[in-house]
DNA sequence: TTTT
DNA sequence: TTTT
């Protein structure tokens, strides 16, 4: 089908830390496990109230794959951006079940930390390609328009060279 | 936990015509079957390949609810935004299941037809308030950005003529 | 036009504490300086190179524009979602200008706090209606699937009960 | 700044046919003119508005590019998914403007046209590596997601028969 | 079950 | 300048 867009994104929190499986072939995959919820104020009652709802988020992307290891931990605030995909499996006793995954693989998928308490790296993927950004491969060397860099983050000056 | 963001976005087709059930105290649900699909060449062979993916989608919201009941045929392209919701359920045989849908409900929903092949309406939804933008809720009978100059100089004009 | 989408997806940090504003009818407005940046190693040279863009985001929404006002300040990291427009406006020496911002205005507009550093309200936004999750309008006072309530948040013992 | 996102997710249609120039290196640029807009019904007058909002698309992705020059023409509706980019630039009579555009450039980055009217292509970007999924670079040889048992049970057969 |  |  021409034209067709499969897109999630979740900012949510790990609820466990990231597990790392290798393929056959020794491509790793990571799995994680997020929590997204809503919180909203009964009308009739009153009271706050919360649903969490849990997304188990696949990684097949070797890059983000270390990233994930390498940073990720239970708890962590992370953006996810994949695609939907339904897997179909059988249990040991011989039920057909469904799941439905996150899949981050190949273009259009990302993982970014959000949450800058990282040890070495400083929240951002230290040399992996494509970092914040994109999944993979290599980022040109020259950014399009190189004018004004300002800083980032918290209690950094920022304030130095917003134009507005 | 605050700050979650739980989003789906689809551009995809029907693969049947809605399914619009009704609650005991007559709320409309509308089923949706959406399939998205990627093709790609295999570079060992050469040749193009697919792979549909299949996406339950579960209108709770009334207005967008009828949108789909009047307007949306098997083999339409929509757009749809909407959250991620796993849901447990119960076969016949007693076995346990869950079901992970695209659900859209509340705010932050969107259904929005892409092939203007629709008869009377025009793919628009009619004197649904919220139309192609939002989900429910009474539209303010100002525009979304009627007035109001946000920022720096003299009121604008607003006219439509953006140089490019 | 049928069919249209006009999204703007921000994960940033504040590079100023909001700027609240009042139409002549009393109605609030807030305004946003928000950054994001990417960074990436130049391969010729190896050096960490970073780009920080700037993003003016326009509130109109009354409940987002509170929260605003009463959670964020300069450094504050957040999700925005809203919509792209173009303004046309005059500046002081009558020289015609243009300028592009991020909307965020009746439904499908969403602002989420991502650090979780707030005082009282935990990173949620009280008792707005919609907080986390839209931007408006009253939240129904049942949500969909009242099952499975799990903790959130670091530090939170999420993995009680996570289904995978 | 770690963990940032910036995106800008648009469907609509083009204004005219797409420009494509060449940098001085020989790489395409492609820029697009995109059409949004939204209607809504005057609460007062009952009378029907509608708004048109126009964005400025700028392709640097190769791959993208040449999709924009075989497929696009005036009137085609696409989805497009990029980045918010504000440049600074100055005008004949030495006044300085900004341009906020919409990027595609590197991961991230999608086109996907939603009309098959196309004539030969069939809406679908032909060889193009990273076709209605990605923006640029190889393909791998195996399918986004073939093989890979991500989770649970026994290996998936991957068949195509969710059963809704 | 769609679409190309 | 598009589209409905």
């Amino acid at each position: 089908m021409a034209g067709s867009v499969n897109k999630v994104i979740l900012v949510g929190n790990l609820g466990k830390d990231p597990e790392i499986r290798r393929t056959q072939d020794g491509r790793p995959i990571a799995n994680l496990s997020v929590a997204t919820s809503e919180t909203w104020r009964d009308k009739a009652t009153g009271e706050r109230k919360e649903k969490t709802e849990w997304h188990r988020v696949v990684i097949f992307n070797e890059g983000l794959c270390k990233v994930a290891e390498q940073y990720l931990k239970k708890g962590a605030k992370i953006y996810v951006e994949g695609a939907l995909q339904t897997r179909k499996w059988t249990d040991q006793s011989g039920v057909e079940k469904y799941s439905t995954e996150v899949v981050l693989q190949g273009f259009n998928s990302t993982l970014t930390m959000l949450d800058g308490r990282s040890g070495g790296g400083g929240g951002s993927f230290g040399d992996e390609p494509g970092g914040d950004f994109g999944s993979s491969g290599p980022v040109s060397s020259a950014p399009r328009r190189p004018v004004a860099a300002a800083g980032g983050g918290r209690n950094s000056d920022m304030d130095d060279d917003i134009p507005f």
